[in-house]
DNA sequence: CTTGATCCTGTAGCGGCTACAGGATGCACG
DNA sequence: CGTGCATCCTGTAGCCGCTACAGGATCAAG
C-alpha cells in the first residue's frame, strides 16, 4: 500500500525510498552498512527515516552502478560532489580511466565473440565425435603466466 | 589398457599440473571441491597425484573460462564431452546462448561507452560547479521496475 | 483493538576464486 | 642417516555487490 499522504514533513520509509530511487530496500541497508549512504534519523520505533536528498543520492549511485562504477569509485564520485565541491578534473579522472576499462573490456568481448561465432558456424549440430567448439576449447594455447588472472564472471 | 598405464606412470603433483595447465594451485583444490573435478589418487603421504588427462581438462576449463563460460556452462560441456560422448548439438546449444550472452553485453557495452566518452568530452577540467559527468549521473531516469537486476561488477 | 503490511537486526549464501594459518610430506644433499 | 627447505596438506575466512531468509517489532487503517 502507497499512502499518497507520504513524506509527512519529509519522512520517508524504507519501502517508498525504495520505490523512488530504484534501489531494492536490502540493498539501501547494505549501502547504509558499509557506509557509503549516511545513516538516517529513526523513528521512535527505529524505522528509517529518508528525505528528498536521499532520493537524489540514492537516484545517483544507482545510475552510477548501471555505468559500471563499482562502489569505490561511486564513494569518490560521492565524496567529490559533495560538500567539498571538488574539481571536475577529478571527476573526469575517474570516469576517463572508468572509460578505459570499458574499451578494454569491450575489445575483449569482440575478440571473443569472432571466435566463438566463427567456431559456431563451424557446427552441423549432428552427434559427431569431432565438435569444433570442444576443439577449440581443446586447444590449449598459451599456458599463460603465473597469474593472480581472476577471470570475471559472465 | 593402453596409454593410460603411460600416463599412470608419470604422477604430477598439484604444483606441476598448475604450471602445465595454467590453473592455480588453489583453484585446481577448489574445482576438486566443488567436483567440477576428479578427485585424484594420493600418495601415501597424500599429496595429490595427477595424469596427463587432467592436464588436459584443467588447460580446457581455463579455456572455456577465458572465454566466459561459466562453471556450470563448463561442467555440461564437460559432460557433454565425456564418456557419453553426446550431440555436438548439445555443445552447440550451449555455446549458441553463450555467444548470445555476450553480443547482449557487448551492446550494453557500447552504449554505455557513448554516453560515457561524449560525457567525458564536455568536460572542462576545470573547478567547475556544473560537471557533466556528475550531471549525467544526477540525471535519474526510469526509477525502473522492482528488480533482482543485480547489476554485475565492473 | 485487531489486522496485516511494513519494518527491524542478524546471519548466511551466491559465484569464482584468493589468501592465509599451522602443520605434514618429499626429496636432494652431505 | 639426518637435515633443510620446497612443496604439499586441510580448513577457514575474505573479496564484491548484493539477495534471502528467520524471527521478531512497529505502524497505520479499519
Amino acid at each position: 500500500m502507497a499512502p499518497i499522504t507520504a513524506s509527512r514533513a519529509l519522512g520517508l520509509p524504507i519501502g517508498e525510498l525504495s520505490r523512488l530511487s530504484g534501489v531494492n530496500i536490502e540493498t539501501i541497508r547494505y549501502y547504509e552498512r558499509i557506509k557509503l549512504l549516511a545513516a538516517p534519523r529513526r523513528t521512535e520505533g527505529g524505522h528509517r527515516l529518508y528525505g528528498r536528498d536521499d532520493v537524489r543520492i540514492l537516484a545517483f549511485i544507482r545510475r552510477a552502478r548501471e555505468l559500471g562504477f563499482n562502489l569505490v569509485e561511486i564513494r569518490a564520485l560521492l565524496d567529490l560532489g559533495g560538500p567539498g565541491k571538488a574539481s571536475c578534473g577529478d571527476v573526469r579522472k575517474i570516469a576517463t580511466r572508468h572509460l578505459h576499462d570499458i574499451r578494454a573490456k569491450m575489445s575483449d568481448l569482440g575478440k571473443l565473440e569472432r571466435l566463438l561465432s566463427r567456431t559456431v558456424a563451424r557446427c552441423t549440430g549432428k552427434t559427431a565425435p569431432d565438435c569444433p567448439v570442444l576443439d577449440v576449447l581443446d586447444t590449449a594455447r598459451t599456458p599463460r603466466p603465473r597469474g593472480r588472472s581472476g577471470i570475471r564472471p559472465s
